[in-house]
DNA sequence: TATATTTATAGACTGCAGTCTACAAACACT
DNA sequence: AGTGTTTGTAGACTGCAGTCTATAAATATA
């Protein structure tokens, strides 16, 4: 592929990008996805609202790409500290997760939103989004199944998709995510209780 | 409230709800939630486009309003059949509704995606749809601890929100909802498996 | 300098959701 | 029959996403 270009002509304007990213960030803040218009944020950037869809197809992905600039930096993976157990890392994940997305939750749950009605736009959402971050919690649950914090016959993969399925489900609803449902996530997942 | 009307005035036309909503449902499964008009629901129902809008406030609530016509009778509450595992009860009533969800999964992920821009929108959808369907996953799961199937120390509302969110998360991310996740759902929540 | 190429801008245009207005039709009450 | 009220119909109108066209600006290459 390498799409070159046959030659010269015009370059992109370098600063465009960002400057287009961060006035969507800030307008998505304050009057939220739906009501957010791409004129909007053209003006918002001075810039031509064509601009925009030359590098974005949809606002859908416009919005995904600005999101994913500063959520990118919270979807660290968690590292192994064996002085912690697995259950508290998971804990400790969670609830850093949870914090950020109560600031852009909203947002988040515009993109799902769109995702259900696009296939290319929900692959993307899955790939960059969703499924890293399925992967750090079924990496750190076989840790702990490893350390013996969980039975060795469990299905950690579904266990894993409790977790994601259980805060999905929550964001979706419109309850809270917040640390109360990390730590209720986290008991029940590691339930140690046996009566 | 009881919404009392002055007096007499024109009668709706009582066939008129009918025929939309088949309407409705019939496009919908043809062309997806996305690519069905209002204009074009109102001709197939050979009525005009306002009176649509006299009914129903949004294309979202009309879908959702046409999909309980027929979903109602896929939500009856799995009875108590005392001959079979509370394990066996669960993993039936799951088969049985993700089944029905392969059919109409689409225009009720595109439901999802409407309630997300719309607080009124949601309240209807989780009062009518989300939490009933939650209820009766709690009651069987509750049976089942007071049964003995489920260790008395577990948390059975999380539990069952761990189905739904498993349920939720593959819906929306596409993956298939059928027996194979069913299966794994209840092996997960009931894990006899104590290595 | 001349040409080809690509981006940026401005603005027209399409399609659809949802609103609004004017008028006709169907009812109740007097 | 006459009045008031409500629904149905037809069509104009607004706002926004996304497309398309014409033109100017910025680059490389000849």
């Amino acid at each position: 592929m390498t799409e070159q270009k046959k030659s010269g002509g015009r370059p992109r304007d370098a600063e465009a990008a960002g400057t287009i990213k961060s006035a969507t960030l800030n307008l998505l803040r304050e009057h939220g996805y739906a009501k957010v218009t791409i004129a909007a944020i053209a003006s918002e950037a001075n810039v031509a609202r064509q601009t925009l869809y030359n590098r974005w197809n949809t606002k859908a992905d416009l919005v995904l790409d600005a999101i994913f600039e500063e959520t990118g930096h919270y979807a660290a993976a968690p590292i192994d500290d064996p002085n912690l157990t697995c259950q508290l890392q998971l804990e400790q994940f969670l609830m850093q997760v949870f914090s950020h997305l109560s600031e852009s939750g909203a947002p988040i749950r515009s993109l799902i939103a769109a995702a259900q009605d696009d296939d290319a736009f929900r692959d993307v959402f899955k790939t960059k989004f969703v499924k890293p971050r399925e992967k750090m919690v079924t990496d750190l649950l076989k840790r702990a199944q490893s350390k013996g914090e969980i039975a060795q016959g469990r299905d950690v993969r579904m266990l894993s998709i409790f977790v994601h399925g259980a805060f999905w489900y929550a964001l979706l609803g419109g309850d809270p995510v917040d640390n109360d449902l990390a730590k209720s996530i986290v008991d029940e997942v590691f339930h140690p209780a046996q009566t």
